[in-house]
DNA sequence: AATTTCTTTCACAAAATTTTGAAAGTTCGA
DNA sequence: TCGAACTTTCAAAATTTTGTGAAAGAAATT
């Protein structure tokens, strides 16, 4: 396979998986663009080799930003913004679990508590599965917000390597 | 909060959250009233409950019975199917992460088994950066993968006792 | 202050996804 | 074999999401 074509491939798996998990399939593709790219890019080149137009590559990229996973660059002497992505997957998986834990999880979360808060009559069936089912998801959802909390805190070597203790 | 108004709230919570991760909401309703459901329902009666078609009820339910989150029940002397949903969160945990991986992970874990193996000049720093974000990635697609795996095979004590051994 | 260069915005268009409902299909009992 | 009860299918409609492009905005230069 060529570079060119398998550039190409990446680019659609990315994007394909982005959007089978709720991210917007040109955001994931603009970021695996930059991901594989050595340097920053301009919005023009983003926008020619992603066939895509100016307002969606400024959206996008706006975007990016804001769930901290590229970087917007400036040369001295020139207008134009340049983009760069942090190729570190350590980092990037970590910025997708801290923003989608803030955007996600923790709403719902909230949400649990307040169901769990509600009273009922212990003998009705439908209070008691509501209760017991409501108790059990936020039981497991603060679960999972701890074991994002301590990714997030965590250095990547001892992540893994608690991890693939406890897997070996 | 009454008890009515409260599962209506858990079961939009659900249906939104489910949309956020790439699930149908729908498809995530139905659940929601499954799981809060003492006893096994008919279409017509989730039909009714949520105000969608019977077309929409009837796909949105084989989907689930697919993702191994409800069955089908029958009782003697009725022709009639009922619906019922597993309430043990760990289980559903355990489905959803199993057919997740299958469907979305292993494909793209493919995907990059083959571009790691594209070959390059080692000079050019399109190639190099390509290389090393595709073999980063990979590898951690694989633990992820690899978790997934222990995860599936764990019962629920073990795997959160380890868990919260290393995060403590 | 006018021009050039680049960025942002947003009403509208296009595309993708989801839902509907009526017809066709199936199963079973009379 | 007929018909009642129930389930499945799927083309078309509705809705939601995403993308476009032209105009407006902003910043530096002449």
């Amino acid at each position: 396979m060529e570079l060119l074509e398998a550039r190409q491939k990446f680019i659609e798996a990315w994007g394909k998986l982005g959007s089978e998990w709720g991210i917007n399939r040109t955001m994931a593709q603009v970021h695996a663009l930059l991901l594989i790219s050595p340097d920053a890019l301009t919005t023009e080149e983003i926008m020619e080799q992603l066939s895509i137009s100016r307002g969606n590559a400024n959206m996008t990229l706006r975007d990016l930003i804001g769930w901290g996973l590229i970087e917007k660059q400036h040369r001295p002497g020139e207008r134009k913004e340049y983009f760069f992505a942090d190729k570190d997957v350590w980092n990037i998986a970590r910025q997708v679990a801290k923003e989608r834990r803030k955007r996600e999880l923790e709403p719902v979360i909230k949400i649990l508590d307040e169901l769990s808060k509600v009273k009922g009559d212990e003998k009705d069936p439908s209070y008691r599965t509501f209760n017991k089912s409501i108790t059990d998801i936020n039981k497991l959802a603060k679960n999972v917000d701890k074991t994002f909390e301590t990714m997030l805190k965590a250095d990547e070597s001892w992540f893994w390597g608690s991890i693939l203790k406890v897997f070996k």
